[in-house]
DNA sequence: ATGGGATATGAATCTTTGGCAAGG
DNA sequence: CCCTTGCCTTTGATTCATATCCCA
């Protein structure tokens, strides 16, 4: 309606302003502002209109289209009827918004679903790579084409990752990747072709090493990037429409041989939404029968061609990296982020990579300093002159896609108890796990899920390649549902890896753990970690993320806390340098310690927005309004000029009435530990109740923390009294709010039976339903003294037993009443209808029929017997036969249905009814 | 082009202790 | 006269997640 006002309104301003305007300029004369229904303002420019101008007859706003109803067809003048037509061209921002709207719950559900069976396909794709990695015959044609001297690796006793660097090197130099699987086969299948040719998918090229190492006697784990469905609808359109989407689709399409049920579809039949997840999700899990194949093609052509946003980018085949180098000039982006690659890549483990790279160097001097001279003039502009020629060997690039596979190769002999080492061998990386995450993000997509797969088992290991998790945690499934379905397959991985048990008994050095202060790390000093503040411990945010992650340490105290933390190898640098001595510890155990020190140890994001679902870090500023900081306390450092504090120290506090619901009450004396202003609803409402006698506390509310409470400490029940609240009840929000001595007593009707029994007692609340705007308190039995409870009992079996009796008395009677209303009725319409059906009887006032009627619930109604009556005025004679005869149903003429227990009676006349005997 | 911050928006969440009339 | 039952009708403020705009 105020869209239409609005729009008159300024239909008539124009009209003011004359009618050349209109028709020369009315894109002119329109541009302004339009308010739509829920308040939506639009603003509308100049250019937003063509001249040509078009009003449509019913107005949609919703869909985008402005017209009026005839009804509602503002009082312009003939003249400006004909040819007003306003069309929208273009695709402004504003029209973009109207589409704007926040996934409801149905969609994230279904969304949440498809996510999960995505998760749940990739987990059994992943499985099926991890077996193939172990077949005995895959394992040994790769061990034949291994020359001798490589073979030495399997009898090494401390397996660093500087040695498996001319492995990877080898393999490198025989296995290439292809990016278009020529047919679908079995997996083990691909797999020897892969062999045969020495080229195969990303997929199989990764498996292979995988399959290689294995062989060769290492602890292996075939490592996927599970790269899902996104639990946010849009955020797939994008991936979708890009063309490294559909490269790495290509790449990881499952080989499945026979075709199965369209799994996407049934996704699609369950909501539009979900059919954006059908292609992906059919790709993922290898549904593209022959048959179908084609149609999948068609698919993605029309999705590179995507409307949306008409991108269509060169690098389409841009994983094709010898073919495609020259078709693409590199962004400054991925310049740059080559550039940083390659810093990252000096500053770290630059030993190996140092004289890998020379090697690589040597021997393809032209793969990247000939392939693209363009870039090479931008880069040195970039690169500071310390960075030479020979590190421009940048691994990973936006063109290649993201790593979605790689292996992990278990070397005991890095770091004290030996740790799980990254190697890519397609790319010939070892040891690059911290350059994962930027390779994914140059791709434009999340490091969301990590796995890793042995012994058909898999594992979550997303936090070792993750930097950032407050980045990817919203955009992962729930992680309780993801841990159950892991934990089965955790423990098979574990068994597979688990045979390497290590006694520990070795000094903890401060290596332990990455500290550095200052330096974005957030290892808080034990100072810090251990603060008393009233009778409280401050507990670092290491410490409360145990707490939250492991249940059985929640009620544990901070000492127990740290305690743990030490032997989960967190290295609070308290202990850092005493000798400890660890029972048996499997390799497993060993590495969820280590993913849950960088769990604990993730540095301080540099953006305020990302302090705000942040699981270990917050600043002020997103503190709600029930949330205070206690102890306000360490700062971990700044971001913005705002000091980060630890997320344990963010305390939600509650009026004491939401204590008494939790068995809390707030200790005596305590002073609010926040007050906020009472809502304007609430306020009015005691405003208008108490006039001017408003206190001063009235407009607000006052909130406690949990640490102002205690365990509720009712008065118990004496001398038979039930003790109450102020409105003479109580409140039974758990067992807890019962006052001791008491019991709650659950039925209904319960009040009558303790009133004459005579003893004390109290209505029981259970909480609030909302109606008409206003809460209403909702009962549940009573609340009487212990003492008492079997007595009520009793005395309430007894009064039920008597109202069921009761009840069912009346039921019966209430039945034999509506058998006789049936029956009677029954027998007034068969009488009436016999008399109007035959026209020759003699006439009968119908006038005698209607008291009975009108006796009768199921009989006609006045204005039917009006209508009868009517008719017999019309129709003639009547026979009155009707009227003196009376049935009589004589014994022989009655017959019993033993089966329906019906037994129909005729009379004489003809005329029978059917009984149903009880 | 990109990222951060401010702002707008719409959906979800929280709020929280009836009143009256008819009929038994 | 008292008590029970049924009917009335579904707020509005706040929070939260996200999109968009603007600016550096």
């Amino acid at each position: 309606m105020q869209l239409r006002n609005k729009l008159k309104a300024e239909a008539l301003e124009t009209h003011s302003e004359g009618q050349q305007s209109l028709t020369d300029d009315v894109g002119g004369v329109f541009g302004g502002r339009l308010v739509g229904e829920g308040n939506q303002e639009r603003e509308i420019s100049q250019g937003d209109f063509n001249s040509k101008c078009e009003v449509h007859e019913g107005l949609d706003w919703e869909d985008g289209n402005i017209s009026f109803s005839n009804t509602e067809v503002p009082c312009i003048p003939e003249t400006l009827e004909q040819e007003v037509i306003v069309e929208f061209s273009g695709t402004p921002s504003s029209a973009k918004r109207q589409n704007v709207r926040r996934i409801s719950a149905i969609d994230k559900e279904l969304v949440e679903l498809v996510h999960k069976v995505h998760l749940l396909c990739l987990l059994a794709r992943g499985r099926l790579v991890d077996a193939a990695c172990d077949d005995p015959l895959i394992q040994a044609s790769l061990l034949s084409l291994l020359p001798p001297h490589l073979l030495k690796i399997s009898e090494v006793q401390k397996l660093t990752a500087d040695l498996l660097v001319p492995l990877v090197e080898w393999f490198r130099a025989n296995f290439h990747v292809r990016n278009e699987s020529i047919e679908k086969m079995p997996f083990k299948e691909s797999l020897a072709a892969a062999i045969e040719t020495r080229e195969g998918t990303p997929e199989e090229v990764a498996a292979l090493s995988v399959a290689l190492f294995r062989a060769l006697n290492l602890s292996t784990r075939f490592l996927a990037m599970l790269d899902v469905t996104s639990l946010k609808p849009d955020a797939d359109q994008a991936v979708y429409s890009s063309p490294e989407a559909d490269d790495s689709v290509k790449g990881r399409t499952f080989n499945s041989s026979r075709p199965i049920a369209n799994l996407g579809d049934v996704f699609a039949k369950l909501s539009p939404q979900a059919s954006l997840h059908k292609r992906k999700l059919n790709e993922d899990i290898g549904l593209t029968s022959p048959q179908n194949e084609g149609k999948h093609i068609k698919e993605n052509d029309t999705s590179s061609k995507d409307k949306r946003t008409g991108y269509k980018s060169s690098d389409a085949h841009s994983c094709n990296l010898e073919t495609n180098h020259f078709k693409v000039s590199k962004r400054k982006g991925d310049v740059e982020f080559e550039l940083q690659m390659e810093m990252a890549l000096s500053a770290t483990a630059a030993g190996v990579f140092e004289s890998k790279v020379e090697q690589e160097m040597q021997q393809k001097p032209h793969s990247s300093s000939t392939t693209n001279s363009k870039l090479n003039i931008k880069e040195k502009k970039l690169k500071s002159e310390v960075i030479s020629e020979r590190n421009s060997f940048a691994v990973w690039s936006r063109k290649m896609g993201p790593p979605l596979y790689w292996a992990e190769v278990y070397c005991n002999g890095e770091t004290l108890s030996g740790r799980w080492v990254h190697v890519d061998a397609a790319n010939s990386i070892v040891d690059g796990e911290h350059k994962v995450e930027a390779a994914v993000a140059a791709c434009r997509r999340s490091l969301r899920y990590v796995v890793a797969f042995s012994g058909r088992g898999a594992k979550d290991v997303t936090r070792r390649y993750c930097m950032r998790w407050y980045t990817i945690a919203s955009q992962r499934i729930d992680s309780e549902w993801w841990s159950a379905v892991l934990s089965p397959l955790k423990e098979l991985e574990s068994r597979a890896g688990g045979s390497n048990v290590m006694h520990l008994d070795v000094p903890l050095t401060d290596n332990a753990v990455e500290v550095k202060e200052g330096s974005g790390r957030a290892c808080v000093s034990p100072e810090a970690h251990l603060k008393e503040g009233s009778g409280r411990v401050c507990v670092s945010p290491e410490a409360h993320h145990i707490e939250e992650n492991s249940e059985a340490l929640k009620e544990k105290t901070p000492q127990d806390i740290f305690s743990s933390a030490d032997g989960l190898g967190a290295g609070v640098s308290r202990h850092a340098s005493s000798s400890i001595n660890i029972e048996p510890v499997s390799r497993g155990a060993l590495e969820d310690m280590e993913l849950e020190t960088r769990a604990l140890t993730e540095p301080l994001p540099s953006n305020q927005l990302a302090y705000k679902n942040h699981p270990l870090y917050t600043i002020e500023r997103w503190l709600t309004r029930y949330q205070v900081l206690y102890p306000k306390g360490p700062v971990l450092g700044y971001c913005s000029g705002h000091p980060v504090y630890p997320r344990i120290c963010v305390q939600t506090l509650h009026t004491k009435e939401r204590w008494l619901c939790e068995g809390l009450q707030v200790k005596e004396n305590e002073s609010p530990a926040k007050v906020v202003k009472r809502s304007r609803k609430v306020n009015k409402v005691h405003t208008s109740e108490h006039g001017s006698t408003v206190d001063g506390g009235e407009g607000t509310i006052a909130l406690y923390g949990k640490w102002q409470t205690e365990v509720l400490n009712l008065p118990p029940a004496v001398d038979g009294m039930v003790p109450k609240n102020e409105r003479g009840q109580v409140d039974v929000w758990s067992e807890k709010c019962l006052p001791p001595g008491t019991v709650h007593l659950r039925f209904p009707r319960l009040v009558p039976v303790a009133k004459r029994l005579g003893v004390d007692f109290a209505p029981a609340m259970v909480g609030f339903e909302f109606r008409n705007g206003c809460s209403i308190p909702v009962y549940e039995g009573i609340v009487a003294c212990a003492e008492f409870k079997d007595a009520i009992l009793e005395a309430y079996a007894e009064v039920e037993e008597r109202r069921e009796e009761e009840e069912k008395k009346r039921m019966e009677a209430q039945a034999l009443t509506r058998w006789y209303q049936l029956l009677f009725s029954f027998i007034t319409r068969q009488r009436l209808k016999r008399s109007y059906e035959t026209p020759s009887s003699s006439q009968v006032p119908i006038n005698a029929t209607i008291p009975n009627v009108g006796d009768d619930p199921c009989a006609s109604s006045q204005s039917e017997a009006n209508a009868m009556q009517h008719h017999n005025q019309r129709g003639g004679q009547i026979a009155n036969d009707l009227e003196e005869h009376e049935h009589s149903f004589p014994l022989e003429n009655e017959s019993y249905d033993g089966e329906s227990c019906v037994r129909t009676k005729r009379c004489a006349c003809g005329f029978s009814i059917q009984v149903e005997e009880l």
